[in-house]
DNA sequence: TCTTTATATGCGCATCTACGCCTATATTCT
DNA sequence: AGAATATAGGCGTAGATGCGCATATAAAGA
């Protein structure tokens, strides 16, 4: 789940998925995505940093250059981890404890929790 | 491609993703929520809402209750376009002006952009 | 009507994030 | 070796985010 998040977190940026879609093309180095997005090379560098870290690039230095590209194997897993979260309804059980049939039987037609954690 | 950034930023929390894990087994009263995953009110309410913003539940409101599920449709519409992105390239091209073979031939062996960019 | 209870929200704060500026590092060319 | 160039990373900051506290709102029930 923690992995989820941090695909998520990677994912949730414009400039993020305008690298992605850019890279979608071809590989690139980071100058070109600078030039192609229009956007500071400290930018494109950092955003590239981070899909590399969230495991969504391949990184391939060729002399002075980086050349970023998109990691096949990361997005499939990504993809799968996805898939198979929601199919399993995200590892494990939460419910646990959990039972409005008892709860309302209890008296209570709702439990009072607001109450309790105030005091 | 806008759309897909609020989906990934309401996606990318630990707690989010828990109450998901949880309405995938029922819906749920935001009370329900709190003591199921052990989470302040406050913050039970305002997570709910943020999956319910970007589309991935349904509310339906029941005497004091608000009862919160996932919405099938909410979460079909968001797979799907991640797929349709992915598979389009994420809508339209970036690439345009890219052209790294240009780029060598015009003497430069590649972009000095961060020269440029500086002054 | 008054009370209880569930939920939502304004405010403030601690933390995180994105990014610009500047510089260090590394590689290549002269 | 010295110069040019591509990239990464430190530092500082503006803005976003998460959340607790207190409170407003709304729906029942007494």
């Amino acid at each position: 789940m923690r992995e989820l998040v941090k695909s998520f977190k990677a994912l949730s940026d414009e400039t993020r998925l305008r690298i992605l879609k850019l890279l979608l093309e071809r590989e690139c180095c980071v100058c070109e995505v600078m030039q192609a997005l229009d956007i500071s090379q400290t930018r494109a560098s950092r955003n590239l940093s981070a899909l590399y870290d969230a495991g969504f690039l391949e990184l391939r230095k060729e002399g002075l250059w980086s050349l970023y590209s998109i990691d096949q194997e990361g997005v499939k897993a990504y993809m799968s981890d996805l898939i198979e979260a929601v199919d399993k309804g995200l590892e494990g059980k939460e419910v646990a404890a959990l039972d409005r049939e008892r709860l309302r039987k209890a008296k209570r037609v709702g439990p009072e929790c607001v109450r309790r954690s105030r005091r």
